[in-house]
DNA sequence: GCCGTTTTCGGCCCGACTGTTTTCAGTCG
């Protein structure tokens, strides 16, 4: 529910910001960006202790509070249905084109009409735009290639928004007396950092029961089909799951064929046929007669093959070569790139610290953003010694020595155009590591990005270059960078490159990571979070990593932080 | 629209970058 809200104060924001700028249009971000971070769900807080709490929740007062009621109470808000009325512009679907917000998609609208992605499309390619006053041929140019971008990723969601609802049906279906065994399948549990359709496979000797409870699930807004073996909804987050029920002796070779890709198992029913063996979703045969099927790990057997974890199914060598035994989901000791209340997150670096013990990790590194980033509160060389002390007394209370905990202090820096850190090295040098990012001026030429960050590289002090790529998923193409001069810098500064779990950048990508692994560099895992409840999204940033075959050994985090502050020297 | 050991009114919201302009608006982080 919070997410919903939370995206309905954006949606009115934007719309308020056609008309105006005003502090009313900061106030619903706000108000939205607060509920998204809630811990417990808006609806219970608000069925416990009615508006007075939610006027308790920072960013809401009076006015935003009532809407929230309306909501729960509705299902609507009658200030948005009227915003839409006026301006019946699809503000999200043109927004979510980079480079374009409300006031342009305002013009847009007064002087052409333009309400959508469509119609916004037809009107570039006529060359309507660029005489507009604000616009111009480049904005032409972008504006199509925006488009262009956004169709290639059209009907897919971003693995990690869509993670918690797969996880709630599979748990709601799981509970079930009549089902038997239930697994995710697809691009889902190949940990794709996107994905098209959620696919369920499950075992049952009641199908029909089991469907009527499927089709019937909360947030279940269409159903497309419903049958005995097969059913498919659309979920209101705008993504479709099927749920396909399958006899026990076929729920191995089932789960082998739904996991896919689509090219693994072309491989691997080539393999079948050369022992003279038939591969389906019903079983490996051998004439007419079944001899697996009944487990995954049975099926592989069958066909001369070891078990391939599904992160490695994409026919990208796992069949022929010698499997690596990849990173498992519990080996990571400590997470290093995470932000504090310093910069104005809503943890402190002891909360967040608490967070990690609960994890069970070792260790915390502690990387807040540096000045040149107003806007996160970036922290200046003073501010940074300050927390430096901070951390330094942390680390000698009781509860983080009894468990063997340390709070270790880096930063993530600025690398500027120059290939420059806004942090002096002097200070740079106190820290227990340091962090490199590049988030400003992101269109550089190929040589100059590539230089840029070698410099940053150079500096003595830098251990870890963050986002190496800069990609955001289904929104940003990654900046131009020669990767290979990259991996020799890094290798030659003995730098590392991260691995970012945030589901919407995961970068390094499954095949830069491979490359840097073949290339020798060892890599870091970590959230980038900046509300400890992130620190949860390690396991995508580790399915990455599965992805791109990469080993314990090749991720410095999985060490003790003796050992992992041993490879920054 | 929210908020208040200065306040119930008057602050809040910064800077770089881009693509437009010829001094700046819009977008993004």
């Amino acid at each position: 529910m919070n997410e919903k809200i939370a995206k309905i104060f954006f949606e009115i924001a934007s719309y308020i910001q056609m008309k105006e700028d005003g502090f009313r249009v900061v106030a619903y971000r706000k108000a939205g960006n607060n509920i998204r971070s809630l811990k417990e769900d808006i609806k219970d807080i608000y069925e416990r202790g009615g508006l007075k709490d939610l006027e308790k929740i920072p960013g809401i007062g009076k006015n935003i509070a009532k809407k929230i009621e309306e909501y729960l109470k509705t299902g609507k808000i009658k200030t948005l249905q009227r915003l839409k009325k006026e301006i019946p512009v699809k503000l999200n679907e043109i927004s979510a084109i980079e480079g374009m917000g409300s006031k342009k998609a305002k013009v847009l609208y007064d002087k052409l009409g333009i309400r959508n992605i469509k119609e916004l499309e037809r009107a570039v390619k006529a060359h309507k735009i660029a005489p507009l006053f604000g616009f111009g041929e480049k904005t032409e140019k972008n504006i199509l290639q925006g488009i262009e971008f956004l169709k290639k990723d059209k009907g897919r969601s971003l693995l990690g928004q869509i993670m918690p609802t797969v996880e709630e049906i599979l748990a709601r279906l799981g509970s079930l007396k009549e089902v038997k065994e239930i697994s995710v399948a697809g691009s889902v549990r190949r940990m794709k950092e996107t994905v098209g359709d959620v696919d369920i496979l499950a075992t049952s000797n009641k199908p029909e029961k089991v469907m009527d409870f499927f089709v019937s699930l909360p947030g279940v807004v269409k159903v497309w089909g419903k049958g005995k073996t097969k059913s498919s909804v659309r979920m209101e987050q705008g993504f479709d799951v099927d749920l396909r029920i399958v006899k026990p002796e076929s729920f191995g070779s089932a789960l082998q064929y739904f996991t896919g890709s689509k090219e693994h198992n072309i491989a691997t029913r080539k393999i079948a046929i050369s022992k003279g063996l038939k591969l389906n979703e019903y079983g490996v045969f051998k004439k007419d007669k079944a001899i697996a099927g009944r487990t995954e790990q049975g099926v592989y057997r069958a066909i001369g093959l070891p078990y391939i974890p599904p992160e490695m199914r994409e026919d990208a060598g796992e069949i022929t070569a010698k499997l690596p035994q990849i990173i498992g989901y519990d080996d990571i000791r400590g997470d290093l790139h995470c932000h504090s209340s310093w910069n104005g997150g809503e943890h402190s670096i002891k909360e967040m610290a608490e967070k990690a013990i609960e994890m069970g990790y070792e260790y915390i590194g502690i990387s807040d953003h540096t000045k040149f980033l107003r806007i996160e509160k970036g922290l200046n060389e003073k501010q940074l010694l300050r927390q430096r002390k901070e951390i330094n007394k942390l680390n000698q209370e009781l509860w983080i020595k009894n468990h063997g905990f340390r709070i270790l202090q880096g930063c993530e820096a600025n690398i500027m155009p120059d290939g420059s850190l806004d942090i002096k090295d002097n200070v740079l040098s106190q820290l227990d590591y340091v962090i490199a990012g590049v988030h400003s001026a992101m269109k550089l030429p190929k040589n100059k990005m590539t230089q840029r960050i070698i410099t940053a590289m150079k500096n003595p002090n830098v251990n870890i270059i963050s986002h190496p790529t800069g990609r955001l998923l289904l929104k940003r193409e990654e900046y131009e960078i020669d990767f290979d001069k990259i991996l020799r810098a890094a290798k030659e500064y003995n730098v590392f490159l991260e691995i970012n779990s945030s589901p919407d950048r995961l970068d390094l990508k499954d095949t830069n990571i491979r490359r840097t692994k073949e290339a020798g560099l060892k890599m870091v895992i970590s959230t980038d979070s900046h509300h400890k409840g992130q620190l949860e999204i390690i396991k995508f940033g580790i399915a990455q990593a599965r992805r791109g075959w990469a080993e314990k050994k090749d991720i410095i985090n999985t060490n003790s932080a003796k050992r992992l502050l041993s490879f920054f020297k």
